[in-house]
RNA sequence: UGACACCAGUUUGU
DNA sequence: ACAAACTGGTGTCA
């Protein structure tokens, strides 16, 4: 199935079509369900929509510090504000675009597994074609040649591209759960935008 | 004479080069003459560098629009800003790369004949190893072969290069003008660049 | 295979 | 206004 996430109405936004959603807002939900660590969460059985974002403060300089934003719903106890390490790789804005898909994903593993999320469908949000067109187009190619772009060299992130395609693959294959993705503009994205500079700034 | 120019030290850039020399701004010129024309013209004894340039919007697509600039000096009144028209050939920036070598040495002859210009040396300056290599290497074995490439098809743009390849000619026989070409990077063009780019919107 | 151009698009920044 | 980080493509030759 196509990877690509298109609203029912072509010119739908995510604010039309998730926040009509009345299960796209995790903190609404009143029943909880003890998971496997003891504690209690939620339980949702239902198709869920998610915000990822990076951001690069300096971006291009060599002080360039990078973060990433992931936003279920407001206050979510999932929600995530992280800085990319030094130490884990580069810090470009490009970077932290596609690792903050990842962290979403893996969240979203992280929950199902817990028992705490029973979903059949995910719509990961970003307003970076980067990470959408390299999933949803160019991750066919690059699997048959070797990761290489259009000038002969290693595709950039390479690692991570393919951490994201796997994790894309292992919810629809060992867990049913089919991700697709949405490109919007970035006024859209915003709270996850919010999380990624915050996580910059701290 | 080989058609290529190689700066005096190898690593010399045309910032080095061309506006180090003191002859190579039309504009600073105080010396005018009446031309031909009956109008008044700066003349020149000097050798001269001249940046040529091709651009093209959508390039490779069916509503590519091409343009080509030339650029003497700062504001003057010889620089060139000229469209590709629709009816005179491909639209591609292969031809405008060419085009733009071309009515660079036919503005020389111009200001030659006029009498507004004197000089026994002309530097041609170009990004486009595609036209460099093609006067200063590839047109001597064309010139034998009929024109044909390596594939065995007739070489393209055939008339240009033929055009381009009679003027440097012309230069050299009739006007005592050896015109040498500099294979320069893109960023030493921009002048030509912004030429070549405003003919295209305007 | 190599090289140089010419573009198209998105994000992130100063 | 500038630049960096990234992808896709065509135009052409050797």
């Amino acid at each position: 199935m196509s990877r690509i996430y298109t609203p029912p109405n072509g010119n739908s936004t995510p604010d039309d079509v998730v926040y009509a959603h009345p299960h796209s807002d995790f903190t609404n939900m009143q029943q909880t369900h003890m998971g496997n660590d003891g504690r209690f969460h939620n339980i949702w059985s239902c198709d869920i929509a998610i915000l990822a974002d990076g951001a690069c403060a300096g971006n291009g300089t060599n002080y360039a510090r990078a973060g990433m934003g992931v936003y279920f719903a407001p206050d979510s106890r999932y929600n995530i504000s992280e800085k990319l390490e030094a130490w884990d790789g580069q810090q470009t804005n490009q970077h932290a675009e596609i690792r903050a898909a990842v962290l979403a994903l893996e969240k979203v593993i992280e929950l199902v597994e817990d028992g705490c999320l029973q979903t059949e469908n995910v719509v990961l949000i970003s307003d970076s074609s980067y990470v959408v067109d390299a999933m949803t187009n160019w991750v066919y190619r690059w699997r048959n040649n070797g990761w290489m772009n259009n000038r002969g060299f290693e595709v950039t992130n390479r690692d991570d591209f393919e951490r994201l395609d796997r994790l894309i693959n292992i919810l629809d294959d060992d867990f049913d759960v089919s991700v697709r993705l949405w490109l919007v503009p970035r006024c859209y994205v915003q709270e996850a935008d919010r999380l990624a500079k915050d996580a910059i700034n701290s």
